[in-house]
DNA sequence: AATGAATGAGAGTTCATTCAT
DNA sequence: TATGAATGAACTCTCATTCAT
């Protein structure tokens, strides 16, 4: 669990490859490969491909839940704004952790890796619990709305960004937005993200 | 192109297994034996694995894009509303192309066959197209905002969709529906989705 | 079951070196290249190696269970002299199937796969109630004794035989026979064999 | 050759695994973890995996040799009881050192190591001349035989033991023995053994 | 037009051994 | 003296594809 640098080298890179060609596009040898370092040291480290995707899925599973604790002993926040800091926070952490949200998103289509699956439902359930007890306060404010579907609320959240993520050589080419670094590229789509899925949130929590 | 009804039992076989396998994590092999043709038989017909997902995308992507131009010419039926139907109908043909969704989306991820991204992106063109138009009249009506970012809207209905979609079980699990059929199940979801993308629609839409 | 010459000249291959260097110190590639094959071949045919193996267990157990049919309806033979001829010829099989043989001890040594260990006890139990028959047939006639432990009397005709099929190179030094041809040193053996294990029947099964 | 503690488990633990694995199926790996020790320990002490298979064969040889010293210059013994106690005491020992003499037999079928059949044959040697001894002091006595193939002689009786205890399992299954216990089982087989190789070196040996 | 047979290339994994410490 | 880390080589098996028929 308290890996290495070599070891969280090679997490890395099998994160990029397998982003990028899939886990089954992507040869233990690649890995190897493209980590500059011996084929049978993956074996030896992870046990096997398998193993190594599990590892970083448990290793990046910690980076991407919601941070909620802080929040919700805050009485001076309005649970709107409460939520609104929730969205930002985790688009940030999807623009940043795109990768292993593509792999992810994979990952759920193919669904066959149960530990894999199980792994991402544990996440989901957390951030839907995060989510839900706020929506609670809200209601009890009675500022928010009832009957509020959670899952359907995260789907919109996380499927749009994930959307935009897979999309965005298309954005960018759609808007003409070549001209610009990709870094500014990045942050602007981060930027009209965030707007739009607070939009989307007040207004499917909201009443009026 | 006109397929025989061999190459169409092919096509649709390794739709289902590209579908729940992924593209790399299907072999020629397992579709010959799925579709009870001779393992040879599908080189012999569509030259290679990679020219039969091609011929696959060409002929799926025919069938998922919007259905506009009645809709452009009827002067009785307010933007809004010909955008609500354009939701729901979109809406319908994801969930019932589910299989060819998810192979749309493991491929944007992978960005591997450039055939393939560019009928994706032909066929995201024409859907942007398509909602541009009526956005174009809803604003000249004066009924809907300025600066509407259409490659934003339209992927939080495909997005959500497709999130939505390959969390099926999750979605069941967690609204605890176990005790319907399956069929009710997806009717459900159905109506849940078109309603709340709806909402969001004419939340992100319309002026006030 | 019905093999092809092809796959006929594999198993012969595989006899040879599976019985030269055992099963695990031979390699598909070794086998391959010796038998002149493509590699990928030998899974094409048997499945993989472990099949293989199976599949020569199966052709070759057909060859060298003792053929007792015609014997045991043979009134005019004295049981004594009908345990002789199978004596002899069940000798003539381990010296000429020599190479099976030498796998099967080690295969029972190593009793690792199940279905090899079942297909040999099998051909013994098979063995053992041909060889009872006839010991049955004399003690009815008050030739042999009772009391024979049949296994023990199998265990000394394909132990000492084996034995001897192992120690071939050792038996020749000790004797002095490196001048004569191997053919020729086969045959002597064979006799000998015979003969000492034809005694070794005698006093063990006939009264007096 | 005076082995440590720790040397000596090693070699015991590697006996076990090269009896019921054999050599090519025992991996160095699988006797580090089974004994317990540093997989780095066993090249470390030993040298290679061969070498300790060599050291193995050494070392255990030193315990297997027939001990008839003290019988030669018996001279109130007859030759046939002094044979008969030889018999008795290396069934004894075959029976003890199951493990090893698994070993031999497969090193002698598979042929591969001329160092550990140089050690075979010395032994075998060895066993021969001390056999050839009482027997040439029996003809001398003349109850013995002329013409006695001593090699025959002994491969009966290595040969017989062996097949016993290679067929351990299957000639407890045929006698139906399951209700007794191993110990008493091991017992039993080994008087069986005693008393069957005792009768036919006696009828090979003895005149009339 | 259709297919059984065949294959080179590459997959994941394990191997015995070595080396720096 | 003893060992964790590392590795080149070899392992079995599967892959997409081709070819003779």
């Amino acid at each position: 669990m308290p890996y290495n640098d070599k070891q969280l080298h090679i997490l890395q890179t099998a994160e990029k490859l397998f982003a990028i060609r899939g886990y089954d596009g992507t040869s233990v040898r690649d890995i190897a490969d493209k980590a500059g370092v011996n084929l049978a040291m993956i074996s030896y480290y992870f046990g096997s491909k398998l193993k190594l995707m599990e590892a970083l899925f448990e290793q990046r599973s910690l980076h991407i839940k919601m941070r909620v604790k802080d929040l919700l002993h805050d009485s001076r926040t309005l649970p709107i704004q409460k939520m609104e800091m929730l969205v930002d926070e985790y688009i940030d952490r999807i623009v940043e952790k795109q990768q292993f949200f593509k792999i992810m998103i994979c990952e759920q289509v193919i669904n066959k890796n149960p530990v894999i699956i199980s792994l991402i439902n544990e996440l989901k359930l957390k951030n839907a619990e995060a989510i839900t007890m706020i929506i609670k306060e809200g209601q009890k404010q009675g500022s928010f709305k009832k009957n509020i579907d959670v899952v359907l609320l995260m789907s919109t959240l996380v499927g749009t960004a994930s959307q935009v993520m897979i999309s965005l050589k298309y954005y960018r080419e759609f808007n003409k937005l070549e001209s610009i670094t990709n870094k500014e590229f990045i942050s602007l789509v981060t930027l009209k993200l965030r707007k739009h899925l607070k939009t989307i949130f007040k207004a499917f929590l909201l009443n009026e």
